[in-house]
DNA sequence: CGCCAATCTGAACAACATCAAGTTCCATGG
DNA sequence: CCATGGAACTTGATGTTGTTCAGATTGGCG
């Protein structure tokens, strides 16, 4: 029974957890992924730590402040992975601005398919009880708000239709991303729906 | 504190509640509007039908079964709600067509916005977990299919463009009205980001 | 070295989901 | 008219949950 789950230093099973709250909220993502958000039980997060039910309370206010931090790092990961696959496509051509585009796409929804219990729970009301989290305004937009630039600047996308339309892009791809999780869009149209989208916005012609 | 919620008729509050299972339904969907379906507790929706917690294992095999009950009724009403104010709009000009795939969007985020509880649980897990509830094949897209006939047929969208991107609609909407739903887009933005699909699809110009 | 504040434990509580066994009701057939 | 069977519901109990709180333990600061 050594609690060798995640400790950054098994120092002799100390009384005192080196960083206690974050091991918290690292279990609980893991916990989350594994039954879904609502069927994880402090108790059970607490227990995978190796610490007593009532330590979490010095770290969170109550289950849905954990579960909030929760939500956070699945908003966060969503955004660092879509950046990461845009990033690792060059800047330059129009083919690379669609390109580019597509990359976001596939990311986005790659991640909430890979990640559907993360995914959910980052979109759900616990991200909004706890400020700090990226919102359009500061955290997955200004990814998406290059993009359109890009595809402006190389000419493949009209600028006066481009202009403010970001939150489309995103409700689409978050929608699309959210209807195939739940396995009402087919996962195997994904492509053909991504090209689709192309065609519509006039990227691809 | 008679029991005169739903019951057909309250023949002197019997031993027998007339049709128990739909009662628990519609008094658990008030409930999860109150205070979402993660804080729903099986007793208080049993305690508001006047009945004991136990009664309702009588009719569904546990919580989570009475809660996908819930989403598919929510799913119903969205539906409805769509369709209804669809075909409240006559068919015929080209601009008829754009009036009615606004109403159709307006209609489905309206829903998010008024019923944001519901419109929750309606696209959670409970709802895969029982079959028999409207998919994309068989409920939404429908409505939304006709639509985009009726837009092609009256000139408004490319027919080339048009075929197969149903589902990118639903995507687009469903995106929009989740992510206005939780604040990540300010609800008075919709209007004009509506205005922006259009120009996108080429309705409106 | 001694003390303080932060950290964690253990036991406790009420509310919860769930189940087994008992109770009430209704319909049916004799 | 009454017994009888099964369906609908209740009671009571069990184990788990979120949460609290008094106290034990610790690292670090003076």
């Amino acid at each position: 029974m050594s609690t060798a789950t995640s400790a950054p230093e098994q120092s002799g099973r100390s009384y005192h957890h080196g960083d206690l709250r974050s091991a918290l909220v690292c279990a609980a993502v893991a916990r989350v992924e594994e039954v879904g958000a609502e069927h994880v039980s402090l108790r059970a997060v607490a227990a995978e730590v190796g610490v007593s039910p009532s330590a979490a309370y010095h770290h969170f206010a109550d289950k849905d402040a954990l579960l909030g931090e929760v939500a956070a790092q699945g908003l966060h990961q969503l955004v660092d992975s879509v950046s990461t696959q845009v990033a690792s496509i060059p800047i330059g051509s129009r083919e690379a601005a669609r390109l580019r585009f597509r990359a976001a796409a596939q990311a986005y929804v790659e991640f909430a398919l890979s990640h559907p219990q993360l995914f959910r729970v980052a979109f759900s009301p616990y991200c909004l009880e706890h400020p700090g989290v990226p919102t359009t305004d500061d955290g997955s937009v200004p990814v998406l708000s290059d993009l359109l630039n890009d595809l402006v600047s190389t000419g493949g996308l009209n600028a006066t239709v481009r202009d403010g339309s970001e939150d489309v892009f995103v409700a689409t791809l978050h929608g699309l991303a959210t209807l195939t999780m739940q396995g009402m869009i087919p996962r195997e149209r994904v492509p053909e729906l991504l090209t689709k989208i192309e065609q519509l916005i006039g990227v691809s012609d």
